[in-house]
DNA sequence: CACAAATAAATCGCACACAAATAAATTAAC
DNA sequence: GTTAATTTATTTGTGTGCGATTTATTTGTG
């Protein structure tokens, strides 16, 4: 929060405007990736593995700051949807190593579509947005560092 | 999603920047949050409701962009928590009006302690940050509108 | 007045998020 | 080399989010 002492309610909070934000990103993508059948959370792990393939839980957690006790069960709903496959590692049997399967490679072909369609929404030149995500980017980091 | 080529995965995607910043957001409220009895959203509800006593479901979830389904669970573990009451409208029996309790009410200093917390970590100049936040708006309103 | 359409909440089902506890495998310490 | 500490992933429980459906009330139309 921002402005302890402003009249607007939530709508004067940074904290907020990011919260609104990212939910407004997931509902128009909703029925981009219906067609996929993909749900938002599920599409950041495929682009993920499309960018590089055969991934641990642990590795994919640190590039998504999501925990292996969300991601499990995202992982075992996109193993049954046919798209990956979850092996452990014969090096390390702790470790659980996700790969595309044909399937899941596949679906990369459609995802540029859908890449496309949320572009026009942001409507922003290349530099203006690079800026803003600098920015965020830099302000989550500053977070994460607080919260430990 | 902005950079369908690049190789850096979901890192260069700016719905991904807002989706992990938002929940860092939450982590760092967390701890803060956590001595008041209260959730991120919870949280949220009672800015809202600090701002202005009295407003019904819709309204309120117009402010917060949530709807029913996701309010109506959360505003009554407010009111076990004895922070709010939900009362029909006698002049409409449609609605559920939302009043702060005595022990609502008072919460409020306690949540100023919250707010300077997280304005340190955010550790933006005020007007930078507003900058910020009126881009991420506008943001949200073109992608609210594209998702209609 | 009667009755269809619209509105406000609540309910139901599913999929995240995340803390806390557990289980299995590896590494470290001695 | 056996045991303790660490690491990786899973399980469990609570609380969002939201689509879809349902219920109750009010408004609109003839």
């Amino acid at each position: 929060m921002t402005k302890p002492d402003d009249h607007r309610g939530v709508a004067g909070m940074l904290c907020f405007s990011l919260y609104s934000a990212s939910h407004a990103f997931t509902q128009l993508y909703r029925p981009l990736l219906d067609k996929l059948g993909l749900t938002y959370p599920q599409y950041l792990v495929m682009v993920s593995l499309w960018n590089r393939d055969g991934q641990n839980v642990k590795e994919l957690g640190n590039n998504l700051f999501l925990d292996s006790s969300t991601l499990t069960p995202l992982l075992k709903r996109l193993n049954v949807a046919g798209l990956i496959t979850r092996t452990r590692n014969p090096q390390d049997e702790r470790e659980v190593l996700l790969h595309l399967t044909e399937k899941g490679r596949a679906l990369q072909g459609q995802a540029d579509d859908v890449m496309h369609c949320i572009g026009d929404a942001v409507a922003l030149e290349a530099d203006a947005l690079d800026t803003l995500r600098a920015t965020i980017d830099g302000l989550r980091n500053r977070l994460q560092a607080r919260a430990r």
